[in-house]
DNA sequence: CCGATGACCAAAC
DNA sequence: TGTTTGGCCATCG
């Protein structure tokens, strides 16, 4: 799509259900390069796509301090609350709770 | 066209 | 057991 990784990070966060968040590790995992957890960042910072629920990846703590968030404080957080998403009084996703599973 | 950077994570010492 | 460095690719100026 928008080159050669960046777009498998694209297909797999789009396959993300509402309601359930995933990381850029477990992202970049699926995608075959568990050391790759930062362009799995670098890639959601260049998303362009509207289709790919980027707001959906977060830290591996849960936390949603990313560009999207800088951009519109709030908005993010106000996404998943939409959806469903539990989160903690510290401001973080409640990952144990809502983690993306993928089972197939 | 080329150099540096950028939403991170986990192994290694 | 805690802290540090390494790794990977696309986009901006």
């Amino acid at each position: 799509m928008s080159g050669t990784v960046f777009g498998a990070f694209y297909e797999i966060v789009r396959r993300i259900p509402a309601g359930s968040v995933s990381t850029y590790g477990q992202v970049a995992r699926l995608a075959g390069m568990p050391r790759c957890a930062r362009l799995v960042g670098y890639a959601m910072a260049a998303c362009q796509d509207p289709s790919v629920p980027c707001h959906r990846v977060v830290d591996r703590f849960g936390g949603t301090k990313t560009a999207f968030d800088i951009f519109a404080p709030g908005t993010q957080r106000a996404l998943l609350e939409a959806e469903g998403v539990p989160f903690r009084p510290d401001g973080t996703v409640d990952l144990a709770r809502c983690q993306w599973q993928p089972e197939g």
